[in-house]
DNA sequence: CAGGTTCGGTCTGGTCACCGAACCGTTGTG
DNA sequence: CACAACGGTTCGGTGACCAGACCGAACCTG
């Protein structure tokens, strides 16, 4: 991670993880490229995350593996690759713990299987299918605990809309 | 989390869960003390990180009802809550990003369910009981990828042995 | 094609978190 | 009682993070 790179000596699988993932933002910009934002700027107004550090964030994660930046329509954008769309479990879990633990109205984001219409419980798994369905097969909508959009920008009104994952806002 | 403690505005759950867990260390304290590590100075001598830090972190995470402070013996122990435990599938999802991509050799550590002695998948659950174990009932052993104690500390040994999770060590 | 705007960055100066090392009070132990 | 181990706290130094200024390239706009 940043924050003092590297955890030294750890051989454990969890602490490399941490060593790409764990650095403040990290997790967060993974999260929204699988809501769909893209783009620089539409990263930089929905995380309210200073240019330097994002730009810092996204070359490391292109240089890990976990992003690929791609022109699109003359500007540039930044797409999960496999090993970036493996995080998705990592992304449910925490997501999970925070409804659990931290959501007194309940979950602010609601996500189903697309393929059944079926709401995904907490470990991402689709109850009817028994089948933890790809981010791709995964639709997202406002849940009881949201509260309208967070911020005024274009990103957070898009993201208050039922939509599939990974569609390119 | 610390590092600029706060998302700020971010109301999304992936962020309330970083700003309790996503600062430094903090998740490699969660896996240790499921791992049956609960004193500062084994903690310490496991992590490697500094006796201020440390300090701050347990501080923080018995604030958040992460972990109980418990005296042990005359010393201090630290043993995760409800609350803690609850975050065994964020330490699960990373663990098994890191030994799909980081662990060449394969997985550091193997765990298995005790009551029937099934290996574990890479979600955590039991492919013979179709269930996600407690970690109560887990047991861990080294695996393929390991290179033996990572330093000369009876942590590192005890970590080694084949052992319950959340046994203390 | 001149002038302005958007985009995706880099640079800079200040602040805050992290680090190693030293210090300190309490609790066993010989 | 001396002494060590434990669980911290305190203290400079270093480096990561932040907001804001700056910058080049691409794209309108007239």
């Amino acid at each position: 991670m940043a924050l003092g790179v590297d955890y030294a000596a750890q051989q454990c699988s969890v602490a490399r993880t941490l060593e790409v993932v764990g650095s403040r933002w990290t997790l967060l910009i993974v999260r929204d490229c699988f809501f769909g934002v893209r783009r620089f700027s539409d990263l930089r107004e929905h995380l309210g995350v200073s240019r330097a550090v994002l730009a810092e964030r996204l070359a490391q994660l292109v240089d890990d593996g976990v992003l690929v930046r791609v022109p699109s329509g003359g500007r540039e954008a930044y797409d999960l690759t496999a090993k970036g769309l493996a995080l998705w479990p990592v992304v449910v879990a925490l997501l999970a713990w925070g409804d659990e633990f931290s959501a007194p109205d309940g979950p602010r984001r609601l996500f189903s299987h697309a393929a059944c219409g079926t709401d995904l419980d907490r470990a991402g798994a689709c109850p009817a299918c028994g089948t933890s369905p790809s981010p791709y097969d995964v639709e997202m909508r406002p849940g009881p605990g949201s509260r309208g959009p967070q911020g005024p920008g274009k990103v957070s009104a898009a993201l208050q809309e039922r939509r599939r994952l990974l569609e390119s806002i």
